[in-house]
DNA sequence: TATGAATGAGCTTTCATTCAT
DNA sequence: AATGAATGAAAGCTCATTCAT
């Protein structure tokens, strides 16, 4: 991020202290990307669909300005490069996905219950958010070194959560233990990113069938 | 394709018997990558590394010539575009996970066996292949949309036939029908192209192992 | 300049007598580029020593209001541009030297000794503003054609004063007049200007030893 | 230098062998920048008129490349960068005055003798030269750092070759020692390299007898 | 069969300056 | 007296592809 002001992105920039008026807000027509919300708000989400359309190289910044009307100079105020808008992208998508499975896994009930609601959740939560999941499964190698390495380290972090819980079954001898929970969360974790491949909105399934068949799927795959 | 050569690349080249004599003759050095093969060979197995390594979009076409050793002129001889490079590429993985996907549904014996085998193979045989598991899961949006429809295609041809295989065993009563045999295609392969981004030649696992697992996996997840 | 302010830059900065109270008044930190001093000041001390680090074209506004501790606006209040701050330099420089020369010129005692003196001052006084030295013999050309010409002619100004001490040397036989005075006073500040690109503070010779060497050295070449 | 194939600026680019023909060529019209000279000679003559009227930092490639009558694409071609332009420029520079140096050291004769015809020489050629005077002068610090210091390597060796003369006249006792031999090689090449600003072609004085005053006045400032 | 100079459009990024507040 | 978001023009550089040889 480049902005020298106070906020960043996780709270809203341009006003400090109140978040800025939702689509309902008071003032002008109702566009999500291209009016009514903050200029960095815009970029990040006309990015998001950009990138997800078009790839990362293959979108230039002037595109991306002119479909979030705004100059390439304003959007150059607040992040300090093509690459930064991209890594707060993949930043947004590892934070949301962190908190929900920190909440499940927080949440009571028996282990296979939260593995299983962990697993259905992800799904429906990655069709909910395709483009963020099209661009992180595609996109990582066009970070910077750096970038990358927090990228997989924070992912690290989210895989080890699951897996933790994958493993707290098998002490419990709800699962078996026939395979390394490691293979297991990246066997599993392949199909989740893999969703956004495949996915069409007018398919035969919902997103929640979908996330019921994927957590059946991994359930009985460990049920020992 | 430009090739205006006989024989050559239209043949799978994985099967290909006598290695060919290189434009050094007997006495050239000793390079998978750049000698003792023929020029499209070597430009394509070049391309293939540096794709995988930098992403389509990052590699240009100087690069590949001079990891080729070989000159700009001589590539856009072999091959019409960039592009050709890249579709050259899926269509040589497409061929060959086909062939053994044939070989192996072909093949006697209980259709959990087949299945098994198949869904083992294909996981050994992606690890082989990595750096073209990873081109051919990030850079599909890379190519012209013809030959994007072209990959779809073949692939869809693919997954069918790794479908028939799990309906026969759905129909057969030795497999649950409890999830649409779609859908675990999907699942599956999602799994396996993931292989790319976390398999680390050092790791703890053979790539047997991790297809034995994988196969486990499925199966398990699927016997009724 | 722009100032709408009172007192400030008019005066020699040189010889102001009391240090002005900076804006954080008598407790803020004292450091002599960033606090304690007047905007203006504190801009100038910064832009000198980043345009001598840099170079004029190399050195942006964002930098020098950074560094100065300041905002863009606070210097547009100021300056007209980031021309007019080069400007400042390059008059506040030949102020400078200017009177430290009319001082000499007018002292009494032999033409010899005045000249002597003079060489060896102008020596001093350059390596202790080295950075204005480094500047003013790189940068002119960055000015707009105007103030160029204001540059020149009072250089020119400073140049006749030298010139006027040798030729009354020349007059009065204590000098060769084998060679024109103009070319003596080009050929001698050509030495000095170039002092910034060899001098060290951490070299074997003071300050003080370098004047008096070049001044031997041209005194020697005018001794008739 | 870019250029991929052999043969660099030392020798003629373009054609191997045979130096290409001069202005008096068979071919084309007679204009040294824009015809008749191969694609890098034109670029270096252009970049050295432009860096020398309007500074390094204010010419752009384009008004380069159009003065040239070619293309960005070509000159990136034969330059890696603009900063290799300036490099080459450089490197030209010295590689002249360097040549000139040692064949007037290598030539017999007293020493003061040389050293009054080294003196006048390279007076001389940096007036031939203006431009590369005044860009040499002024544009070191728009190098890399990295040939910055070959700039600054091959600039001593010019310089010690130089002082080399002044103490052999002082040892042979025909040049006083007062003054450091060092001091003096800075103090004459200041007012060489600051010939550029103040020579003008139609100025009072030839070239020649520039360099005889500037050599006299050397000569006496050393004679013991 | 192969060369490599040349093209030209397009890329990301920088920056002095303005202006509503 | 000061802020800092926004502008818009221009910068240096890359690159797939062509073509005369």
């Amino acid at each position: 991020m480049a902005v020298r002001t106070q906020g960043g992105l996780g709270t809203p920039a341009g006003t400090a202290a109140a978040p800025e008026p939702g689509p309902t807000g008071p003032t002008g027509p109702v566009s999500t990307e291209s009016a009514e919300q903050s200029v960095p708000r815009r970029l990040l989400a006309v990015a998001t669909r950009l990138f997800a359309e078009k790839g990362f190289d293959r979108t230039s910044v002037q595109e991306i300005v002119d479909a979030a009307n705004v100059t390439k100079g304003a959007m150059y105020h607040y992040f300090d490069s093509k690459d930064d808008l991209l890594a707060e992208i993949y930043a947004r998508v590892l934070r949301l996905q962190m908190s929900r499975l920190q909440q499940i896994a927080a949440s009571g009930g028996p282990v296979a219950d939260r593995v299983s609601r962990a697993a259905a959740d992800v799904v429906v939560s990655t069709i909910d958010n395709l483009d963020d999941a099209t661009i992180s499964f595609r996109s990582l190698h066009q970070l910077t070194a750096e970038k990358q390495r927090e990228v997989r380290l924070e992912r690290r972090r989210y895989h080890e959560l699951f897996r933790s819980l994958i493993t707290e079954g098998q002490r419990a001898g709800v699962f078996t233990d026939r395979v390394p929970a490691d293979l297991v969360v990246d066997f599993y974790f392949g199909s989740v990113h893999h969703l956004s491949t495949w996915y069409r909105p007018d398919g035969e399934l919902s997103p929640a069938q979908i996330g019921d068949y994927y957590a059946d799927l991994l359930l009985t795959a460990l049920r020992s």
